[in-house]
DNA sequence: CAATAATTGCACTTCCATTGCAAGTATTAG
DNA sequence: CTAATACTTGCAATGGAAGTGCAATTATTG
């Protein structure tokens, strides 16, 4: 197990202590957060600090950006192992129009998608809407 | 065949000069096109009655609206019997990473998506990403 | 400790989406 | 046919998210 220091530095990114915060609040959230979260979670910093730092998060592979439909770009952390940079989200991710919230489904992956002749498919974003375990009631 | 007078009053939405342009502009694209660029088809008239036309069209499911990734909302046309109002975008969407273009993939319909115990899908918005016939140069 | 490099904060910009209100146009009732 | 009413269009303004230039601050290196 790495501390967040060690996973930062592997990553060739300096550790400070905004860097650190945010990495943390980001582990402790299960669902995907918008800046606008992080920016009301860190009301002291600078919005510009928090956006670059979650850019150069998503740079090192260290976070990557999520597309939910609502407008807003979402960003999660990557799986232990997550391979962004070479095939771009494999798993899928799941929208809740009840709480609004978006979470990683890790675990399941994008099925392969069959495209029409001459059409070349370099990547797939797949979101699924509809009702979380949380708001389902189960 | 309906002409788009009948389609229009079938959906209880008056006919108008400029509702006829711009419908008939969307059924000439085979791609999915932006307010911009309908904007720049017509030049003449305001901005916002180009959105709130695109968007009586969406509520009356004349057009559905096609997040693809970009950050610019795109719209297409239905087709005849599409049913948005029950499930949307049951159909994928692919967008080129080369000519920027993104098309409704009709005939691709989107696989059955497993979710989680608990988790209730409603439905699956999913964007293919690549090169496409045209680019491919096939 | 001084020189250098990276990070942070502030101010400003751009772009798209959206709305209030008034003016114009079409529809309907008398 | 005319007046009342409803809908459409245009103008102006707003809001929100994303992105950038530059200076000040902080950390790293020699
Ligand atoms: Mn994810
Ligand atoms: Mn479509
Ligand atoms: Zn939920
Ligand atoms: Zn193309």
């Amino acid at each position: 197990m790495q501390t967040i220091e060690q996973v930062l530095e592997s990553k060739d990114i300096r550790v400070t202590a905004m860097r650190l915060l945010i990495y943390k609040f980001l582990a402790e959230k299960e669902v995907a957060v918008t800046l606008s979260d992080i920016e009301h979670a860190f009301v002291k910093a600078d919005r510009t600090t928090l956006y670059r730092t979650i850019k150069t998060f998503e740079e090192k592979d260290i976070v990557h950006q999520i597309d939910d439909g609502t407008g807003i770009t979402k960003y999660a952390l990557c799986e232990n192992g997550c391979n962004c940079e070479i095939e771009t989200d494999l798993h899928l991710h799941f929208h809740c129009n009840n709480c609004n919230e978006t979470i990683c489904l890790t675990e399941h992956k994008i099925p392969q998608i069959k495209v029409p002749e001459g059409f070349v498919s370099e990547n797939v974003n797949l979101v699924v809407k509809g009702i979380c375990d949380k708001c389902s009631g189960q």
